[in-house]
DNA sequence: CTCAGATCCTGTGCGC
DNA sequence: TGCGCACAGGATCTGA
């Protein structure tokens, strides 16, 4: 915060779109960054001009360094920073797979903004998740699971999360959305806060690539009950873990706890 | 309305 | 040892 963007320096422009170089050096080369937050998982950044919206997708990063050059493959961008007291340092965007995302907003409503006027809500910021999701699944014959991925209905929650709080909340991923009872979707919303909570506190959830802002791993693996573990022993009644396609993401889950 | 399948991409881990 | 292939995942699009 307060800093300054001095230079952006773009080392190839195809993300999973075509990076604005030009928009986002008129929205932040010169500027200083008034606020940085986040809406779903993509991060903006502020300036007086509008905001740089950044999704790293699977594998990207952003990594402080006190050189300019890129350190590592796949560094894609570098913000050039100054601070008050004038000292230099480096942003670095880096992403092997580049399923990463840089997008420009203009002006303060940042709300409009085509990526994220269609988001649902905020499942930790959202007091009645609960009847969120009961209102969320009446008339839908979609699958459950298919519901809480997508991004309309409520953000965060990928394919762990999804099969981790499903787990947790004892039901099906393939039960359809309307035939959940109240009390269900009440489960359901508090197993998905929970689930959040948890990998939060243990630092996010690394398979492969996934780093921390310090450059540790998140720990939140080990916790998996049910991700990953297809033929393994349910770890509440023993029956093996099944894993099955659904909406195209493998889906781990206990055919005799999960109803 | 819903869903399967494809798309974007690279590193990894497997079988042969 | 080395090659080819399947797989992982967030978000979105197409066609059925």
């Amino acid at each position: 915060l307060g800093r300054k963007i001095q230079h952006i320096d773009f080392y190839r422009n195809d993300l999973r779109d075509r990076i604005p170089k030009d928009e986002l050096l008129n929205v932040l080369k010169g500027q200083s960054i008034s606020h940085v937050f986040r809406r779903s998982k993509y991060i903006l950044i502020q300036s007086r001009i509008g905001f740089a919206i950044i999704h790293l997708g699977m594998t990207g990063n952003l990594t402080y360094h006190t050189c300019g050059t890129p350190q590592r493959p796949h560094t894609h961008v570098v913000f050039k920073v100054k601070d008050a007291t004038g000292k230099i340092s480096y942003l670095h965007y880096t992403d092997p797979r580049r399923f990463g995302r840089m997008a420009f907003h203009l002006g303060p409503d940042w709300q409009n903004h085509p990526l994220l006027k269609t988001l649902g809500v905020e499942p930790l910021e959202t007091s009645r998740l609960d009847d969120h999701l009961y209102h969320h699944t009446r008339l839908k014959s979609r699958k459950i699971k298919t519901i809480i991925m997508d991004n309309h209905t409520l953000v965060g929650v990928g394919n762990i999360y999804a099969c981790e709080a499903l787990f947790k909340a004892s039901i099906n991923p393939f039960k359809l959305a309307d035939s959940l009872s109240r009390s269900q979707c009440a489960r359901l919303a508090s197993s998905i806060q929970e689930t959040l909570k948890q990998a939060i506190a243990a630092g996010g959830t690394t398979i492969k690539d996934f780093r921390t802002t310090d450059g540790n791993p998140g720990y939140f693996a080990i916790s998996l009950q049910v991700y990953g573990r297809a033929n393994q022993p349910c770890l509440r009644c023993g029956h093996a873990i099944t894993a099955q396609v659904l909406g195209g993401r493998n889906t781990f889950f206990c055919h005799f706890c999960q109803k």
